[in-house]
RNA sequence: GCGUCGGUGGCGGAGUGGUCAAUCGCACUUGACUGUAAAUCAAGCGCCUUCGGGCUACGCAGGUUCGAAUCCUGCCCGGCGCACCA
């Protein structure tokens, strides 16, 4: 049993293991109690299923008895991870850390329990020890490193490349996260192929200075297998939020492209790979790719929302979507009488201009459910009694008129 | 500091006096189709419009011109090269 869970942390997931598997296998096996983190980026609440990964595997770890730390990067935020290269700079009072904190904790705490008193799960902030770092102290630190170690890093050589700016602070950046595993004390860290770099740092720095072995576990990236663009990404808004109502996770879910289905249920589900190794099976042998995501997206709203919520979104979506009907419950919007059908969609927001409602209209996306019909005229009026109407596939509203002042 | 190149729509990236609200790719929206909000195909994608057009936009501020994203001046920001380097 014990076994079999340490095979599951040593390969589900996991892209590369520093130094190696073979180590971290050893030192699992021998019962060592290991102090194990996850970082986090507090600048945004917005949190993903690609970064749900790494929760799960954490997950593992707590189950095992191992320390669990959360680090809370609300120091390196302050620098701009060179990473991510809209290095916006970003001044986090500490009260948005907190409040990005707790709800964060409110979307892994459905992965992760983080209340747990046999193992509770520590939270630690990194501008504790970073923020009061001297220079003397950096200095040490960064003779740790080459100017050609770090220039070598892809980020770095394409922007240098490309004619991009390409500041000597960032160089600190992975100094700084690296420094994190040292006051931390740590002896494994997770997190995804796009942190393998800072991640290794750290390990140079905890041998240099706690003259031991940090282990780094990298996490594979949800990629989109025919474009290899990442499938969660924060700056081009195509991530599933863990956030996300069960419909619109369920149904964003569904719109995943059909040969990512295996590596979501690897990547963010706790279904046994024996099961997905059925469904893989299952997949190859001309099973309804449709139906196999339909399980997909059931087992994750389940995880965030309960089973519940994961039934009402599933029935949502068969209604909506693969029935047509519509849905019960609907956004409702209350307007004078006589207002232009249009005018108070703008002005709802629902629709962020007149423009748009134009075009819309005459794509022939605007539907009056009241009597089934589409809308064709951009000056409708009919707002006397209450109007229902459907705008593309997804967006229902109920107009309400009312004569009041 | 000097020289030089550049700053364009959500992003990438064309355009270098008029036909530019700005080629194209990505993202996004709608439609068709379907097995799904997949894939594929089609259309759209600044704002307003009585559909004629009007308005605001190409780092910022001025200027030249009948007319500027495109030319000039100044400023701000960046790349590269050179210089400086106790």
């Amino acid at each position: 049993m014990q076994d079999e869970k340490i095979d599951e942390i040593l390969s589900r997931s996991v892209d590369t293991i520093y130094p190696s598997k073979e180590a971290l296998k050893e030192v699992l096996l021998s019962g060592k109690k290991l102090r194990v983190y996850v970082g986090i980026d507090p600048t945004s609440d917005y949190v993903h299923l690609g970064h749900s990964t790494n929760y799960i595997l954490l997950k593992r770890f707590h189950e095992l008895g191992h320390t669990v730390i959360v680090l809370v990067g609300d120091f390196t935020a302050t620098i701009g991870d060179p990473s991510d290269k809209s290095a916006v700079r970003i001044q986090l009072t500490e009260d948005d850390v907190r409040k990005n904190l707790e709800t964060f904790k409110e979307q892994i705490g459905k992965v992760i329990d983080f209340y747990d008193e046999k193992n509770p799960v520590e939270f630690r902030f990194n501008s504790d020890w970073l923020a009061v770092l001297d220079l003397k102290k950096l200095t040490d630190i960064a003779s740790s490193f080459t100017v050609q170690r770090m220039i070598e890093r892809d980020v770095f050589r394409r922007r240098m490349k490309e004619g991009k700016p390409l500041y000597v602070h960032e160089f600190f950046y992975p100094l700084m996260q690296g420094y994190d595993s040292v006051a931390l004390d740590a002896d494994l860290e997770i997190g995804g192929t796009d942190q393998t770099f800072n991640m290794l740092a750290g390990r140079d720095l905890v041998k240099k200075y706690l003259n031991k072995e940090k282990f780094v576990i990298t996490t594979t990236l949800l990629e989109n297998p025919k474009t290899g663009e990442k499938l969660m990404s924060k700056s081009l808004d195509t991530g599933i939020s863990l956030k996300s109502v069960p419909e619109d996770m369920y149904g964003r879910v569904m719109a995943l492209p059909d040969e990512t289905i295996v590596q979501c249920f690897i990547d963010c589900t706790t279904v046994p790979m024996a099961d997905v190794e059925e469904i893989k099976k299952e997949l190859a042998e001309g099973g309804n790719p449709r139906d196999i995501k339909m399980q997909l997206a059931r087992n994750i709203v389940l995880m965030y929302h309960g089973e519940d919520m994961a039934n009402k979104a599933e029935e949502y979506f068969i209604k909506t979507f693969s029935r047509k009907e519509t849905p019960e419950h609907m956004q409702e919007i209350r307007v004078p009488v006589g207002v232009l059908v249009g005018d108070a969609l703008v002005s709802a927001k629902i629709i962020p201009s007149k423009s748009e409602w134009r075009r819309l209209v005459e794509g022939g996306g605007v539907h009056n459910l009241s009597n089934g019909s589409t809308i064709t005229d951009i000056n409708t009026a009919e707002t006397k009694k209450p109007l229902e109407i459907k705008i593309g596939k997804r967006t229902f509203v109920r107009i309400l008129p009312s004569d009041g002042k």
